[in-house]
DNA sequence: TTTACTGTACCGACCAGACGGTACATGAGG
DNA sequence: CCTCATGTACCGTCTGGTCGGTACAGTAAA
């Protein structure tokens, strides 16, 4: 893996286990396993590995959409299914990992958040085209957001067994 | 109003307008118009000050859900419906001016969470008290989380009418 | 094949400013 | 005169960012 991925790696990890609060160049370099200089050399400020972080996230989060959406079976709200299975894979951004690209964005410097924007509009606009009633995606979807929420404030740590049952409560209001 | 709330609506401010980051015990102080030496009197650490504004947010969400409780009709489902209607409050916590000490209290130190874990235990429990259909109860307050999630994230600023109609399609789901 | 040069990747010392927190002074009201 | 509420001055630490330097790989002329 390349150091710079190395890096964003730590920066995520950091966030995960000791808090937005704890990202520093130091700390990310200390755990990425060079130096301060090194850090800043393949990121020239705080706000830009940031900005890499919250790149990754969205590159992973489109990636998994497009796995689920080619998995999932046409017809009305294939696009709102996807989102929900994409909301529950427990390999997804949506578990704990790499989540904290989010918080340290938008307690760092909302600007940052600007990527995410954009990624919510295509998400819209995606519903928009095969949702047979759009305020219902809408409101299924929110609550996938909601999930996502939940696990970034720790909150309910929930057993796979009850995400299981809300998944497909979710999946049974889409048909 | 006492200094004490002045100094928590001060730090509730700056989270609002200039982020998490900007918020310092000078700040908090020069925004609220008195010296650092004044809010240490009040908060002896800056850990006690989130506290402060998480007891504040805690406090408001209580109040508000107590009053719709009260204001909702009785049968199936109150307490889920009350928190629907809580969630499109306009002036309550949901909506952008105190929601930040969430952000904050997580970003600063995860301990401080720990009063919004217990306010989650107790929405779990009325939840399951009045819900005929537990899973469709947990699934409209998790939008719920949701909406709030994109307000504390500056997503979708969504007008009040589009609102409206996704209040509507929630408590239509409560029946 | 040696030499000279260039670009990439990274290191580590350093700095200026900001921050949380402490210690103590001040001053008003009872 | 004592306590409550607040101001002032200061300290030690941490942090983001700069800068000069190093190691090395490629490469091209001599």
């Amino acid at each position: 893996m390349s150091t710079r991925e190395k890096i964003i790696d730590s920066a995520m990890s950091i966030v995960r286990d000791q808090g937005v609060g704890k990202l520093t160049l130091d700390e990310a370099a200390k755990v990425a396993g060079v130096s301060k200089g090194g850090v800043l050399y393949h990121f020239k400020s705080k706000d830009d590995l940031i900005r890499g972080m919250v790149q990754r996230l969205i590159d992973q989060c489109d990636q998994l959409q497009q796995d689920y959406y080619q998995r999932e079976p046409a017809g009305p709200y294939r696009w709102a299914r996807t989102l929900v299975r994409t909301s529950f894979d427990p390999n997804g951004p949506a578990s704990d990992p790499v989540g904290g690209a989010l918080l340290a964005a938008v307690t760092i410097n909302p600007d940052l958040m600007a990527p995410i924007h954009a990624m919510y509009e295509r998400g819209m606009e995606r519903l928009k085209s095969d949702s047979p009633d759009f305020e219902r995606a809408v409101l299924i979807c929110t609550a996938m957001d909601g999930v996502y929420f939940q696990r970034l404030m720790g909150l309910a740590p929930r057993d796979s067994e009850v995400s299981e049952r809300l998944m497909h409560h979710a999946l049974g209001l889409l048909h």
